[in-house]
DNA sequence: AATCCCTTTTGACCTAGGTCAATGTCTGGC
DNA sequence: GCCAGACATTGACCTAGGTCAAAAGGGATT
């Protein structure tokens, strides 16, 4: 792989753990990925072969029935990383949902390098956690919340990962940006069909928390009342 | 703590990762409680100040809203790990669903532990990453799967888990076993209400599925239907 | 064995969100 | 600038599961 220093999530990916020298180790053992949206990198069920972090982009995590339904269960931003150290069998399937640049290995020479690097390993280990919290945080939101408060939810995620991924923002929260997915891709991670989403966007814009320029584009116009629809107050 | 030579989940927890000096010095930081049903361990949003193996019992891992509603976002069985390592406020209650005896650390003296011991850290990170997966599967059912899907996908979750925890059992599996929690809890589990989880119930008894001899009781009487159900096909 | 209390089941009805079917509206290729 | 095809919105209707209310079990206590 090229060159770690200039990599843009080098001090946010798990990567921070190491120092230079064993920067330069594991660069050998991966290389830089262009992936375009809608390839899929890593298939359902299939053996977990190979590990990244997110460079760039975005990518789904999604898992499908026999029948066809989807549901997405991560979106996985920028300096975050994919896949399943350590063996087994990926439970889900990973999708670029934008062009996305990451920052590829093997298994096999990741588990290796990872071995001898405890804290490589806690970094790995804190992001898992983190990553737990937010699963469970849309468990609540599966199980529990209405469409207007899903959507709602939705909406200040995606503005908050995008706000904190992008180090150029100066304010914490991101109030104009692009969906990194389309109608229908909201929908499988909301658990909803595409006209429910449909629907609650509009009526989110009728009642002026929100302005959608495009198809891709939101305006969150009323932040503070959005976050309360979210809360389920 | 006195003896965790005669522990009954010490070869399945992550105290397996360490020798039997590191567990002596490991076991002088905690103590076994016992914990009542219904008794709360953690409560959502207070720094997380605990962790803990559970020895014996079920308990769940709890989210609610401002109005009320409720989500269950985790059950815990034996040999399992309970809490937050590593900073942060606990995103989710903890509470037990049966009587249970866990073993239990502050968080600041369990994560100075973890700091010096890096097999305890990788234990602790795959049991981690299996919990995300797990977590993952739950977001497809709360997503996409209907009331009967759900049901039958509980069922064989519980027989499975408690079968592999409790190690006197000879079979894989479970086919008769006591609920640990009621119906308002399935319901709290599963995204659905007492009503639904009551007939969906009575639905899986009348196609013979199952028998429910009593309240807490349940058999299993034609796995391959209720597997072939509960995976949505 | 009668009483109380709590959990579960059952029934009747309602509604949020799904389904099906047009109708609009971008976008990229020519 | 025009067209084709994909995406998004809107409308009319339907249904799975929620809500509300009543009845039926099941344990404990007397």
């Amino acid at each position: 792989m090229s060159d770690c220093d200039a990599c843009l999530v080098r001090n946010r990916a798990i990567c921070s753990a190491l120092s230079a020298d064993e920067l330069a180790v594991l660069s050998k053992l991966g290389r830089k990925q262009m992936v375009q949206r809608g390839q899929t990198l890593v298939w359902e069920g299939d053996e977990a072969l190979v590990v990244a972090n997110v460079i760039s982009g975005v990518l789904k995590l999604s898992v499908s029935t026999a029948d066809g339904r989807e549901q997405i269960v991560g979106v996985v931003f920028p300096s975050d990383f994919i896949g399943r150290p350590f063996g087994k069998e990926s439970p889900y399937g990973v999708t670029a949902l934008t062009e996305a640049e990451v920052c590829i290995f093997t298994r096999a020479a990741f588990d290796g390098f990872a071995k001898g690097h405890p804290d490589l390993q806690h970094k790995l280990l804190q992001r898992t956690l983190d990553e737990l919290d937010r699963a469970r945080q849309w468990m609540m939101l599966l199980g529990r919340k209405t469409a207007s408060e899903r959507i709602a939810t939705l909406l200040l995620e995606i503005s908050n990962r995008l706000g904190s991924s992008n180090c150029s923002a100066i304010s914490p929260f991101l109030d104009e940006f692009d969906l990194p997915m389309d109608r229908q891709q909201m929908g499988d991670v909301l658990g909803l069909t595409i006209e429910t989403v449909s629907r609650q966007l509009t009526k989110l814009k009728d009642a002026d928390m929100i302005a959608l320029p495009d198809r891709r584009r939101v305006v969150i116009k009323d932040r503070r009342r959005l976050e309360h629809l979210a809360d389920a107050a």
